[in-house]
DNA sequence: GGTCGGACATGATGGCCGTCATATCCTCGG
DNA sequence: CCGAGGATATGACGGCCATCATGTCCGACC
């Protein structure tokens, strides 16, 4: 019984990962039949750096973060949300994970077997196409950490780092941009490359001054205006004596 | 005459570009027939940011660096040398250039209009393979550099640039490791995200302790173990009372 | 040969922020 | 119910480095 469940589980989660949803539903059950779930506490580790990648992955619920970890701080390279190959790089190179990944919600991974991915890889040319857009995706936003990691004021970085977000996860609501994401402050940090208590007077400020306001698992922007500003003028520190 | 020696200078890269050197010499011969080689001089743009990515191009010659070019400041997201496709996630997206090329020396480049090239791609599943490959070069070195950047001190961060260096070009001489390249203290600050002048403040303390020389067109490492040195212990900045 | 621009060099100054210390609040588990 | 641990918060101190100013050297160009 349950194990029908499951493979009803399964068959779901593999018709709505994007890179899966345009094909026939035969070859859907033939990749349901090969896939499993499998299902992560908020704070769980996916896997530790350096471990042999045994399978590729996908988000199907939830989201990671793929995490650097320093012995006295961390790094975090990027998020990953729902349909979302994660992992990619060290699954197709058979490397060993040259970074941690670690849920921030309960979290479900479509897990595919090395060996029957590198069989759909060979049969299916647009999988490849997918990778490669993966991986772009991938290359343009570490670019563009590079360059807000430069120079800027912890302020700066940080207000990039929620208008990015909201960009990419904001629901807009009555009160303003709403992200439904939880995130600490130590994480907030390790985005910007910053240390817990630079990020905890930023945000403490924020809260102050109504421009972000932190909620039970949600960051609420009452107006993206504000936040662009402070996002904008970072580059210039010292104004000269005349300006 | 001359048309004929192009043909024959292009018939030669396309040997001895890694992507390529595998195939059938037919099928190297149709690829010469699209090919064309275009000759930068130093300092000479490959394109702009923004610019539309017309062809595919490989470095078969030389050495380019890809670079954000900020109001006053720029950052190299990276170095390109021989035998590596350059740009290739604006060709393959067909999106605007994130960023413009320069020439650091005389440079050739090989190159091949959009169309054919995806011709080729899917005629050859082994060139999305080197696509991915080199993609995934960049995302290491990427993220390699993320983690070099947060925290440490100026000096660190050079000592690890030419360290890096120092593996990817460097030749062993009786004076010490030599790296034939030129990068003006400009390009060294834009590479780990600092300005000229602290750059040069630490090269040429460098060079009068002997750590680093600067030379003509080129830099010399007598000693690699005093740089790794250098390198590794810039993590601690203020000690504490004890130590 | 003179001058103009670019690369390299060095000193003074001030601000951002990393480090350390301390305190409050909340959630758990015993 | 109380203690431990974690997240959040706030203040003091000091160092690295960005900025600004100034100077030298050299090759390019007229």
């Amino acid at each position: 019984m349950s194990g029908n469940d499951q493979a009803q589980r399964v068959a779901e989660a593999v018709r709505t990962v994007p890179m899966f949803r345009g094909l026939a539903p035969e070859a859907q059950s033939h990749i349901a039949g090969l896939a499993t779930l499998r299902d992560f506490r908020r704070g769980e580790h996916l896997w530790h750096e350096g471990d042999p990648p045994e399978s590729f992955t996908i988000v199907v619920r939830g989201r990671v973060k793929v995490v650097k970890e320093g012995e006295s701080s961390d790094v975090i390279y990027e998020l990953f949300g729902e349909g979302e190959p994660v992992g990619a790089i060290a699954v197709y190179n058979f490397m060993p994970y040259p970074a941690g990944a670690v849920a921030l919600e309960p979290t479900t991974l479509l897990v595919l077997p090395r060996r029957d991915w590198f069989e759909l890889l060979d049969r299916n040319p647009e999988f490849a196409r997918a990778i490669i857009r993966e991986l772009t995706r991938l290359v343009l936003g570490l670019t563009r950490k590079l360059d807000e990691m430069r120079g800027q004021t912890v302020e700066t970085r940080i207000a990039q780092l929620f208008l990015t977000l909201a960009e990419r996860i904001g629901r807009d609501t009555k009160d303003g941009t709403e992200l439904p994401i939880q995130l600490t402050r130590q994480e907030v940090a390790d985005l910007v490359g910053t240390t817990v208590e630079s990020a905890i007077r930023v945000l403490s400020r924020w809260g102050r001054e109504g421009v972000l306001v932190t909620g039970e698992k949600r960051f609420v922007i009452p107006s993206r205006e504000r936040l662009r500003e402070l996002a904008g003028s970072g580059g210039e520190t010292t104004r000269g004596p005349l300006a």
